[in-house]
RNA sequence: GGACGUGUAGCUCAGCGGGAGAGCACCUCGUUGACAUCGAGGGGGUCACAGGUUCAAUCCCUGUCACGUCCA
């Protein structure tokens, strides 16, 4: 017999390492089964499981056991990414606290061999929690962002791409991260709101006749100011216009020039450019062909650009000394609070520096257009389809993606240096570069480019030429010190993981993937990447279907994080309640874009919701309920039976419909109510004299319709809680005739007629459950003591009912506690009566109750009624309403008000007769 | 400033043109042969506010207020 519950610790990882073993994580090779497949969004290799990837795999999860075991060629694609900056933080934390050398003085290539050995050891922790999960991807298949493989697709994509000239290197400002050292892309910064100040500082006019007055939140940048700029309209620096001021400090003199920039409504109406640190600016510099200076090094501290005693200080220093010096100058004109938006590196945390340098950029404006059409014309769809709207926001909008990143932990650019033919040229050991897959490739292009006189060869620590005669006689290459942007080689996943470039057969079948399942916080960085790439290099889109899955938050709302502390892991809510516990809660607050705020009471809940299903099971189990060979649900006979054969129809056509449209938390709420409400509360219930009877076929009948809704239950359910399920799958499998399937996972997913509803058998067992629950409802409002046993009187009911209350006067006499079903004439004085479906019945209990109460029950009820009928009736009395609304909808209140004005006709009755009482 | 989203029972949310729903919490009763991780019953809501469309509005439209997120 089934233990007393089922205990997850001890079967999770037994199920799973079971699967796993069956080799039914792998898509069927069946060459006749749809392709159905998925790409993991790949989780830092750092990472290790919160709650956010636990929600995003528990979904892609539950769908690919259901396409699996509708029998498709279900393929979930997983692996991790190598996460450039993430990882080389974590793993020079690491470094420093076990008081190891800087990865500078390490170098390079010990560095990343450090790398690659921390990923070997701790690599791997974020896939095993996935394993704790249930995920059942295709371990078979995982990939690596910086895998062989994937670095050759990436470094193939960046050579193209440079051929067509949609990869270019740029001299122009980045956002760059001093912490790192490195440039990061727009979407890497967080413009946090912080409190600031303006400072008003005095900019005196070269020839003396008075001065102007520009505010800055940034003092320091004055320091490579080269203009100010005022409104060509603004009347009162009309005369200024072309003159010059003479910059403090600095005591360097620049123009007063006219540009639109400037506002006049805001301050004075002249500000300050410093075209080598701030975005604006640099446009403005750009139109006046200003002089860039660049007053700051890689750590944000001043260069020589700048006067001596502010060399080598770090810019907020820098910022006090600057504004030390106007109030010395006496040129600090005022200080005026403000909050403002300030740039923040999203993983460093520090303030990031609009800094002038040289990147490879992506020309993102051409690959997004093929990308905003695909969506537009519905070869991608979005599910909500609201964020569409936000995907072509952006996408209308791009910028050039910078795509390099002065790490070292990544692909490196596959682009080498060589001195410029022209002996002139500014950089000259690396004017000239050349892009190819291979440092053999570039070499070959190389020597083509310098001629047969020519000796060519790569080394990157001294780059440069030797001549004979003025003239090359070798050339040295070097490499791009800089690696890629983590989403460059993301944005390949869909079919680099696939095995492109080469024409494998997992890309012939698994590409495009059908539904890519994310969180809208990745939206831009990934989701459009991939549009983009995937179809610029496969011509295909590289999914059919987005669905955007909500955030998880907090019991009250606010973001998880660990500073405030209320992170909850989810190993540790699997550990206390089980996974399919956890995939349940994720799945049914899954509901479309919203947050999710997860509590530990709903996850308990729904633990006990498994706990329900496993007594159910054992019951039936008890009760001899096994599976008859060649049994038919559509030829059983009793009501009940064909009630509840019915009632699983519906489910399962409702959750397959559901999945289908990954409308999760549908699904899990929809087997929630038919699970519990309707199988134990109900059938179960009902089914108890059936089972225990001496009808043998209506016994034998039940049994093996329990044994049958059980199976499709442990079906329906194993998407969402495939641990729970497949164990009683496994522990059932000796009950009765032999299933074909002797693993649930990859059993077939159920397909029932609609013909297996049974309206008379709903009516029937509908006016049993009505019968009894308004019975109930009478006794325990009335305070009836359990033991009283009246009988339940029947007074006027139509045939089918009194057929059907005559037929079940035990079931309703074990479930609501009275003697057994009786037909009267009429009430007699002091039963209580009431009202199902039309007909009349009643509780004859007076001597044990309090006539007070019951009065004051009826009158209330008789309150309520009255309401509905005034209600309804007033609607019907609308000559409008008769004429335009729907027949069936007239129909229905007319029905409505019919009902009402009967029953309350009835309990006013009652209600007359105890007044007598 | 722009975009998107959200305001429904004490809490978390579902419903989204025709009788206000669920889970949890709360109150009462209950250990009857699956289950106390349970069963039965109950209380509790001007569906944010104001207009409009409609025979009919929690649902559609407009505006207001509040909250959230993203982009400037």
């Amino acid at each position: 017999m089934l233990d007393k519950t089922f205990d997850p610790k001890t079967a999770e990882p037994r199920l799973y390492q079971a699967w796993e073993a069956s080799g039914g994580f792998a898509p069927t090779d069946d060459p006749n089964a749809e392709p159905f497949s998925i790409v993991i969004p790949p989780p830092n290799v750092t990472g290790s499981l919160h709650i956010g990837h636990a929600l995003n795999n528990t979904l892609q999860d539950v769908l690919i056991r259901f396409e699996r075991m509708r029998g498709k060629a279900a393929l979930w694609l997983p692996g991790t990414d190598h996460a450039g900056i993430a990882t080389q933080m974590v793993v020079e934390r690491q470094l420093a606290q076990a008081g190891n050398q800087s990865r500078r003085d390490m170098g390079r290539d010990d560095f990343v061999a450090k790398v690659w050995e921390w990923k070997a050891q701790s690599g791997g922790t974020i896939v095993n929690q996935l394993r704790r999960l249930g995920a059942s991807c295709d371990w078979s298949r995982e990939r690596f962002t910086l895998d062989e493989g994937l670095s050759a697709a990436v470094r193939k994509v960046f050579v193209q791409l440079h051929k067509e000239k949609l990869i270019y290197r740029d001299k122009r400002l980045v956002n760059w991260d001093p912490h790192f050292q490195t440039a990061i892309s727009d979407l890497e910064v967080e413009a946090r709101e912080v409190d600031g100040h303006y400072w008003h500082f005095a900019y005196p006019l070269e020839d003396g006749s008075g001065e102007i007055v520009v505010a800055t939140t940034r003092p320091e940048t004055m320091l490579g100011d080269t203009a100010v700029a005022v409104h060509p309209d603004d009347e009162r620096y009309k005369a200024v216009v072309g003159k010059a001021v003479r910059l403090p400090i600095v005591n360097r003199p620049i123009p007063i020039i006219a540009d639109e920039y400037p506002d006049p409504e805001k301050g004075s109406g002249a500000v300050k450019i410093t075209p080598a640190h701030d975005f604006n600016d640099f446009a403005v510099g750009k139109r006046h062909s200003l002089p860039m200076i660049n007053i700051f090094d890689d750590f944000a501290r001043i260069n020589d650009n700048a006067p001596p005693e502010y060399r080598g200080l770090d810019r907020f220093e820098a910022r006090k000394k600057v504004i030390a010096a106007f109030e010395e100058l006496g040129l600090l004109r005022e200080i005026e609070k403000t909050r403002h938006t300030v740039p923040h590196g999203d993983r460093s945390g520090v303030v990031v520096e609009p800094y002038l340098t040289d990147q490879w950029y992506v020309a993102a404006d051409v690959l997004a257009k093929p990308a905003i059409k695909a969506v537009e014309e519905g070869d991608t769809v979005f599910v909500p389809k609201n964020w569409e709207k936000t995907y072509f926001e952006w996408m209308r909008n791009i910028q050039p993606w910078c795509v390099s990143r002065q790490l070292w932990w990544g692909h490196r650019i596959p682009a080498w240096y060589g001195p410029s033919l022209d002996p002139e040229a500014k950089d000259k050991h690396t004017a000239k570069v050349f892009v190819a897959e291979t440092a053999e490739e570039a070499l070959d292009e190389a020597r083509r480019f310098y001629g047969p006189d020519v000796a060519v060869e790569v080394d990157d620590n001294f780059p440069g030429w030797e001549k004979v005669n003025g003239v090359f006689s070798k050339v040295r290459l070097k490499q791009d010190e800089d690696v890629l942007d983590t989403w460059f080689s993301s944005g390949l996943w869909p079919f680099s993981t696939m095995g492109w470039p080469e024409k494998t057969s997992d890309l012939a079948r698994f590409y495009p993937t059908h539904t890519l399942i994310t969180g809208f916080d990745i939206i831009f960085f990934w989701v459009a990447r991939m549009m983009m790439q995937g179809l610029h290099f496969t011509g295909e889109v590289p999914f059919k279907r987005v669905f955007i899955n909500a955030l998880v938050r907090d019991a009250s709302g606010a973001k998880m994080s660990k500073s405030k502390g209320n992170v909850l892991d989810p190993l540790e809510l699997v550990d206390e309640f089980g996974a399919d516990a956890l995939r349940f809660t994720l799945t049914a607050m899954s509901g479309q874009a919203r947050d999710i705020k997860l509590s530990r009471q709903r996850i308990e809940g729904y633990r006990n919701f498994g706990t329900k299903l496993w007594n159910a099971s054992r019951f039936c189990q008890v009760n001899g309920c096994a599976r008859a060979e060649g049994f038919d649900p559509a030829a059983v006979k009793a009501p009940l039976n064909r009630w509840i054969v019915g009632e699983t129809q519906r489910t399962a056509a409702a959750v397959t419909a559901a999945l289908d449209g990954c409308g999760f938390d549908e699904t899990a709420n929809g087997l929630y109510r038919f699970i519990w409400n309707q199988f134990c509360d109900w059938y179960v219930e009902l089914a108890k004299p059936l089972l225990t009877g001496a009808d043998e076929a209506a016994k034998a009948e039940t049994q093996a319709t329990a044994a049958w809704v059980l199976d499709v239950i442990l079906k329906l359910l194993h998407p969402v809680m495939p641990f729970i399920t497949e164990e009683l799958w496994q522990q059932t499998a000796d009950l009765g005739a032999a299933r074909a399937e002797r693993q649930l996972m990859t059993a077939r997913w159920p397909d029932l007629p609609a013909s297996l509803v049974d309206a008379a058998a709903d009516a029937e067992i509908g006016l049993i459950i009505d019968t009894i629950t308004e019975g109930r409802s009478v006794r325990q409002g009335l305070n009836v003591p359990l033991s009283a046993q009246p009988p339940l009187l029947v007074i006027e009911a139509r045939p089918e009912q009194r057929a059907v209350l005559g037929a079940s006067a035990a079931l309703v006499a074990r479930l609501l506690r009275v003697s057994g079903v009786e037909f009267v004439e009429a009430a007699p004085a002091g039963s209580i009566p009431f009202v199902v479906d039309g007909a009349t019945l009643a509780l004859p209990v007076a001597e044990f109750i309090d006539i007070a109460a019951e009065r004051a029950r009826l009158t209330k009820e008789v309150a309520s009624l009255a309401g509905e009928i005034e209600k309804t009736a007033k609607k019907l009395g609308n000559a409008d309403f008769i004429a335009r609304a729907p027949e069936e909808v007239v129909e229905e209140n007319r029905e409505r008000l019919a009902d009402a004005q009967a029953a309350k006709a009835k309990l006013e009755a009652a209600l007359a007769r105890l007044q007598t009482v």
